[in-house]
RNA sequence: GCCCGCUUAGCUCAGCGGUAGAGCGCCUGCCUUACAAGCAGGAUGUCGUCGGUUCGAAUCCGGCAGCGGGCACCA
């Protein structure tokens, strides 16, 4: 980037690529486990391999590459790690949808080659993926990147599989399960939403045995009907209380079941008599083992009725339905049906209802580990931000249920449990033993030191559960898997571990967080992070969460086609400002434009014009050459400028540190345009072109401004880059004249100069500006043309800004075309009273513009009551304020003397603006 | 049912005890040799509602309403 190449517009496309690229080649973001500096690590949530990134990952991209950024910048030994995870489940529906439109599935294919297909959809969607994580510039080290179905992470699964079931914290057994018959699996109940659904409550007849009469019962779901083993009633329900032992004859079947008393049966609701089917409802289930009643599961995995479903047998459940109800009205056993509107489970992701299923699964026993993290908790381990979320966390940690890891699928980890099946003739059975090893070798050595010795005729057959495990089961162990675990001796696990913060979404705490940090504990003995920022997710433009199933995700890479990486990520960030709220992106589907990033671009432009501006008035200097400026020689603005640098590097520093990356954005964002580039490039315009034949004064004062101007850029350019990495990148290396094997990037954060700051002086400009702010609206109510150069007096009796005024004059004749300034007391004034001129006020400065035979009256005059009205507006405020007895008797002193010295100046504005009224006649 | 968040300018959102801000949009005037993706100026709000605490509330507390979310769930 040189001055004569200079275009007038910045072009991310080309500029974002090359830094990539120099980055990745140079090695930038590859950490040395054995470099000094304070160690920062950070794992990334691996996205799934379910095709492309969305937003929310721009999102999630853009909040922890800043982090790492700055941490990097501030001389951490930074190691921020990628990867992607199999997502078992979801790309297993990907694949049986393919493999169904081509008329095939994968029981045809078999489960060799359905993995082979599944591996190849890994690489291309995970191909995808990384092209994506690498186009939003993500500071990673790609040496490092992991895949939850990798070698490692596959050890380090089996490895956790076999310790838990060691340690008893993994079990199997024959439980109600959440069956999805979609995907033919098992699934866990954080993977059920319950949805509202118009159904019907069915009233039914069940008739006693003894003749004597009927109960009636209620039920949303007729087809359990044929799984009936009792009814209940409330035990203090006198209605039923003679009832109670007594049988019924279950209609359509034949079967005697009884009646039972049980608590959870609410006496209010309906008839006070719950029929019970306990193969298949949770709340039956439970009374079923209470009452020691028998389970009659009815129904088959694919979801229609199975044997035990007599006449109904082979029928689909929601046929089933209608045909039990047919059945029942005909034999004159249904009293009512009513309309009725009700929860219902639905699986996440086969998006049909679940089917409470009895089935033999592998479950985590999670209250001992949810406990440790509990405990943990208590001493802010982990830390959440926002805090709130902590309490979600640990309420969920709190009355946890154990956790079905099992799931029929093939895609995912095998579960690393052989059955031994030679002792139930050769086939898997609910009672066939197994054992649990790391490895089939070992398996067999377990398994004949049971099963093989002298008594057993038959030789060990061994069989390897045919299951794999729940995706988040390896993704529990992501923050130490990835680090070299179970290896205890690995050079990242020992520098890196624990991480140092995790950043996520709301929505996968008790999925993701809650997992990783009971594994860790098992693990580990320790959380796995000592942060956890949550951050909100991104909504479109009708607030709905972007998501792909919902079809309203926006591509990123639209967006970054459009405006680059770095307005994206810009914009979203300081959309976030800190406070853990979704984000709301505004959108344009029919041009694919976003204000809000479109806002972040014009940003990024001003930042490739203010400094090409540098480069073109620095005079073929480097910062470096130029070198820092001398204290003695700096000027009004410098100082200014130099204060507010130093204000907002500290803030920065702090924001950035802090999860306030929001705040820092906007920050920055104000810093470089409205005061970098509105007034301080605009004020030393002048002094860096001090024309033909220059003194040698002019000269040494150029050269301060360069120095100044050099200074405020490159720090700039470093407090921006880990919002702005690209942009940052290039025009450091186009101030700097740095080749490309030294990067911004890997730069030190800018000492804080203390000396520089000087909260006086910033007071004082603030006056400065606002008062040229007057002298530009008095131009523009005058409607003077803007080249039309005009008279300025200022009128003050402090003396403090009569000094400061004069000592700007110069640069108060530039930015408002002055054709003179003078600076006046009051006294003086006097004298020139009487002229026509348009007059202002600010603080305790009046403004005149005399423009005797320019002004338009009337113009001049409803200025002037512009100001009386509102200085009168605030006289009012005041004086009933501090009218008030208590005001100044319990109000802070300096409260009370600020008001007193508003109301003064208003007083005096006031009075200004009616003499000149008067005067005007 | 329990828990959490939100309600501020037309839109998207900051502010979180001293009397209201930004970006976008809008109006007026400008191609002023960094930038029209720009410059200068301007308009716009009983800060959801009722009450309380306080000298003082957009800001703290409570009630209510609306919106959003999480958890649990009675057939």
């Amino acid at each position: 980037m040189t001055e004569a190449s200079l275009p007038k517009t910045y072009d991310p496309a080309g500029t974002e690529s090359r830094w990539q690229q120099a980055w990745e080649q140079a090695g930038a973001f590859h950490p040395d486990p054995n470099a000094p500096g304070e160690p920062f690590a950070v794992v990334i949530p691996p996205p799934n391999v379910t095709g492309s990134l969305h937003m929310g990952h721009a999102f999630n991209t853009a909040l922890i590459d800043t982090i790492v950024r700055f941490q990097r910048l501030q001389g951490k030994n930074v190691l921020c790690l990628p990867g992607t995870d199999h997502a078992s489940i979801a790309v297993q529906t990907i694949l049986e949808k393919q493999l169904k439109a081509e008329g095939t599935s994968k029981e045809t294919l078999g489960r060799e080659a359905f993995l082979e297909r599944a591996w190849a959809w890994k690489a291309e969607s995970g191909g995808t993926i990384v092209g994506q994580l690498r186009r939003l510039g993500y500071s990673v080290d790609w040496r490092r990147e992991r895949f939850t179905l990798d070698a490692g992470c596959s050890e380090a699964v089996i490895e956790a599989f076999v310790r838990l079931h060691e340690q008893g914290l993994i079990y199997r057994g024959e439980y109600l399960v959440n069956w999805c018959p979609a995907s033919g699996s098992a699934v866990s109940d954080l993977e059920v939403e319950m949805k509202e659904v118009d159904g019907h409550l069915w009233h039914f007849r069940y008739p006693l045995s003894s003749g004597a009469g009927f109960l009636e019962v209620a039920t949303t779901r007729p087809e359990t009907l044929l799984g009936d083993t009792a009814v209940a009633v409330n035990p203090k329900d006198p209605r039923y209380a003679d009832l109670v032992g007594q049988s019924l004859t279950l209609p359509l079947v034949g079967r005697e079941i009884p009646i039972v008393a049980d608590d959870h049966v609410d006496a209010e609701f309906g008839t006070g008599c719950v029929k019970v089917t306990p193969a298949h409802d949770p709340n039956d289930f439970a009374i079923g083992q209470r009452h020691d009643l028998p389970l009659i599961t009815v129904m088959a995995k694919d979801g229609t009725m199975n044997a035990a479903a007599g006449r109904f047998a082979g029928l689909d459940r929601f046929e089933a339905r209608k045909a039990v109800v047919a059945a029942m009205e005909a034999e004159g056993f249904l009293v009512k049906v009513e309309p009725y509107r009700h929860s219902v489970p639905f699986s996440d992701r086969g998006k049909v209802p679940v089917e409470p299923l009895l089935s033999t699964q592998w479950f985590v026993r999670t209250e001992p580990l949810a406990a440790r993290c509990r405990e943990a908790l208590e001493q802010a381990d982990p830390r959440f931000v926002p805090e709130r979320w902590s309490k979600v966390y640990r309420d969920w940690l709190t009355g946890i249920r154990d956790w079905c890891i099992s799931r029929q699928l093939w895609w995912g980890h095998r579960i690393p449990a052989w059955f031994v099946v030679s002792e139930t003739g050769g086939t898997i059975t609910d009672s066939t033993p197994y054992v649990v090893a790391r490895s089939e070798a070992e398996a067999r050595e377990k398994a004949e030191a049971q099963f093989g010795g002298g008594t057993h005729a038959h030789p060990v057959v061994l069989e390897q559960d045919p299951d794999a495990l729940d995706t988040w089961f390896s993704s529990g162990l992501w923050p130490f898997s990835t680090l070299g675990w179970p290896n205890t001796d690995a050079a990242d696990l020992a520098r890196w571990y624990p991480t140092s913060v995790l950043v996520t979404g709301f929505d996968i705490i008790f999925f993701w967080v809650a997992r990783m940090t009971m594994m860790a504990g098992a693990f580990t003995g320790q959380m796995p992070f000592r942060d956890v920022y949550i951050h909100g997710l991104v909504r479109d433009e009708n607030n709905r969460k972007m998501s792909k199933s919902a079809g309203n995700g926006i591509d990123p890479l639209l967006l970054i086609d459009r405006y680059g990486t770095d307005a994206l990520r810009f914009a979203l960030v300081r959309e976030v400002a800190g406070a853990g709220q979704d984000i709301r992106l505004d959108y344009d589907r029919k041009s694919d434009t976003s204000a809000t990033v479109e806002a972040s671009r014009n940003f990024a432009n001003k930042l490739w014009n203010a400094t090409r501006f540098a480069l073109m008035n620095l005079g073929g200097e480097t910062p470096a050459s130029l070198g820092e400026p001398d204290p003695a020689a700096l000027q009004l603005a410098d100082r200014w400028i130099l204060s507010r640098l130093a204000r907002v590097n500290r803030d920065s520093a702090e924001r950035y540190g802090s999860y306030g990356l929001g705040e820092a954005a906007k920050g920055l964002y104000e810093f470089a345009w409205n005061e970098v580039c509105d007034w301080y490039l605009e004020l030393i315009k002048r002094r860096l072109n001090p024309g033909e034949s220059p003194s040698a004064a002019a000269l040494a004062d150029q050269r301060t401004a360069r120095q100044v101007l050099a200074k405020v850029l490159m720090q700039l350019l470093v407090l921006l880059h880990p919002l702005m990495p690209h942009l940052s990148e290039e025009l450091w290396h186009g101030l700097t004249g740095e080749p490309e094997a030294t990067f911004l990037a890997l730069q030190s954060w800018p000492a804080l100069d203390e000396a520089a700051l000087n909260d006086q002086l910033e007071a004082s400009f603030a006056e400065l500006i606002e008062a040229i702010r007057v002298v530009r609206n008095l131009r523009a109510v005058a409607g003077l043309k803007p080249a039309q150069p005009a008279p300025v007096h200022f009128v003050t009796g402090r003396t403090d800004l009569a000094a400061l005024l004069r000592e700007a004059t110069p640069d108060i004749t530039a930015l408002t075309r002055a054709e003179s300034v003078a600076v006046l007391n009051p006294a003086a004034a006097e004298a020139s009273r009487g002229q026509r001129a348009l007059a202002g006020v600010c603080g305790e400065l009046q403004v005149l513009l005399p423009l005797e035979g320019l002004v338009d009256l009337a113009a001049l005059r409803s200025r002037l009551e512009k100001d009386l009205a509102k200085a009168t507006k605030e006289i009012t405020g005041l004086t009933g304020r501090l009218a008030n007895p208590n005001f100044a008797g319990k109000a802070p002193p300096e409260v009370v003397a600020e008001c007193r010295a508003n109301l003064a100046e208003a007083e005096a504005q006031a009075e200004l603006a009616r003499t000149r009224l008067v005067e005007l006649g």
